[in-house]
DNA sequence: TTGTACGCGTTATCAG
DNA sequence: CTGATAACGCGTACAA
């Protein structure tokens, strides 16, 4: 048949009931007969009829079941991070009570060039997608311009990890109150030549020293190096450029070069960095925990970390999506949702140890 | 303001012009003369308006830039597997041009108790998204299910690793041809004892052997299964619950527990799995690849598997993702997609060498 | 270049 | 339990 669809009219119409009857057949909002419903059901197959429209509901509902997920990285990126990974997780769980799907957002599209000759053409985004609300998974500068855009369309959102503002339900960490922790423990076992490895300081940091006139940017960085800091403020952090192992080899070999301000101690603000960070000592000649201690953060499984066993901080991550998640379906069902402040859990592994002995 | 949003009508009243006009100010489709489109966009801003409401134009253009992405499991857990985050990857960049959005789906949706007091809903899915397009990521017996599902919508659809039938264009690897390698690669070395750990069977398998008649529904599975079949007639193989180091280790403890059958080589089905399974030969005391030779697939990075460099078959994962992305935004072009079978490649690592002489 | 008229496919609402 | 009516907010022929 190379005519159009068939809709829930033409069902109707098959079924010699009103457009009405048919789609509450489908929505199931009202009680039908079951002979009515029958019909409408035959008339609905012989027509090759599947069901309402979603676009043409959800402009009559007012609602598209989508809820945005907004990341600033590469998608792909975004879940080479076991802790987004897992927040993902969370968010579903969180989000399935109301049945709604998530949609994969960045928040700057990338610069495409006209492909395959077809004309220039908007790229959806924020501003075009058919969202019911949106959860910013937050960092950088972009996540300010981002929240404008949602609240602007008056579209409910939840920050998770940033500075939201306003009356913006904020889902986070104790992430300086842990980090002081991780270093209370470090001076605790006699350190006191102590480095932090941080994750970026803003968004496109190429990793480097972070000076006094370094502006951090990123929330989590901040928050977690004036942990830290509370503990040894003279401590020297060199910001990576992403949570990944190999930036935490990178950073730590730039951090134990020099022998003369070489630490007992490193603060990594990540499991991943942390790893990369035993791997620089190991390189090194050195070793873990009796050379140099090792604090991580997040408390994920860092594959193949063994014999290593992280002293890390354990947050929360699946929580936290999930909480996000509710916090969302409560805001799509008129209520307010409050902002959450997750604790980490302190995990003493085998990686820190008192400092050796000084000559 | 309690009132209700703005819409177009609202800014082109306010300006003065015809809704139609205002509408072109945003869509760009016509040339509109400066001045009015200044009174149109200054019209917007005074009241509020931020662009068209993406659900009523979605209806009228009869487009929503959404892709779905259909997954069988917690969607969580299907990025936690390197190669799906890579093909991910791969798809929102394939359908970049387009700009789609992607959206994520589970097949089955689990059953979810009445939470909240909230009544009883119907959990939107494949049916009630306002999809463009889908793109089922395949494996289990829900496949067949959801294809109808997307079909019977006229939904343009590519399937990733799975027997997609008719007309549907399919993205795949050449799983025998390139097990066959593999397994040609152990025997040129001298093997002749070897055991294969395979992917799950079927949906919702728990881990096990695979016997004469165990009925293998998961495509990828039976494919590499039989590339090595095909050259080892007579291995046996032990089928894992998932794509996972600890799974990997499980199945490598089961087939190294008997001294008499003990293979001098295992194939697997995936890298984490040969990552588990070395695990397993270290835990028995034996050594890779002196005692028992591994090959893994997929060619991904595995975190922490030094010194090991795994002989692999190396699979285009992001290449795959970006194929299906193509494919959807050709379909949704109204043309034809062509089904893609890609290639992977042996690359030889140190995990494999010959067999231990015999007495 | 701008305006007119209409319909995209549904679903709330309310009366019967 | 069923039906008539009226939007939902917009895009696009087509005419002016």
């Amino acid at each position: 048949m190379s005519t159009r669809r068939a809709t829930i009219a033409d069902v109707a119409r098959e079924a010699g009931v009103s457009p009405s009857t048919a789609s509450v057949v489908f929505s199931g909002k009202t009680p039908v007969s079951d002979a009515t419903r029958r019909r409408v059901l035959d008339a609905a197959s012989a027509l090759g009829y599947t069901g309402p429209d979603p676009r043409a509901a959800s402009l009559r509902r007012g609602r598209s079941g989508i809820v945005g997920v907004v990341f600033e990285e590469h998608l792909g990126t975004a879940f080479l991070d076991p802790v987004k990974t897992l927040m993902m997780d969370g968010l579903a769980d969180g989000v399935a009570p109301i049945g709604a799907g998530l949609l994969l957002l960045r928040d700057h599209e990338p610069v495409e060039a006209l492909d395959s000759g077809s004309p220039a053409r908007a790229v959806p985004t924020l501003t075009t997608a058919p969202l019911d609300a949106a959860v910013l998974i937050g960092c950088s500068g972009h996540l300010r311009e981002s929240l404008e855009t949602v609240i602007a369309r008056g579209i409910p959102v939840v920050v998770i990890e940033g500075d939201a503002g306003d009356g913006v339900p904020r889902i986070d960490l104790d992430n300086r109150e842990a980090t002081r922790q991780a270093a209370s423990h470090l001076r605790t076992l006699g350190h006191t030549e102590v480095a932090v490895v941080t994750l970026p300081a803003r968004g496109g940091w190429e990793r480097g020293w972070i000076l006094d006139d370094t502006a951090i940017t990123i929330d989590v960085t901040r928050d977690r190096l004036a942990g830290a800091l509370d503990v040894f403020p003279e401590a020297r952090a060199f910001a990576a450029a992403g949570s990944f192992i190999d930036e935490g080899l990178a950073a730590g070999r730039v951090i134990l070069a020099d022998p003369v301000h070489r630490p007992t101690a490193v603060i990594a603000q990540s499991d991943l960095l942390a790893a990369g960070v035993i791997r620089a000592v190991e390189e090194a000649g050195l070793r873990v925990p009796e050379d140099v201690s090792v604090t991580g953060f997040d408390g994920i499984v860092v594959d193949g970390l063994a014999p290593y066993e992280l002293t890390t901080l354990v947050q929360p991550a699946t929580d936290k999506g999930r909480a996000a998640g509710q916090a969302v379906a409560t805001m799509l069902e008129g209520a307010d949702a409050a902002s959450i402040r997750f604790t980490c859990a302190f995990r003493e592994g085998n990686t820190t140890a008192s400092p050796p002995d000084r000559d």
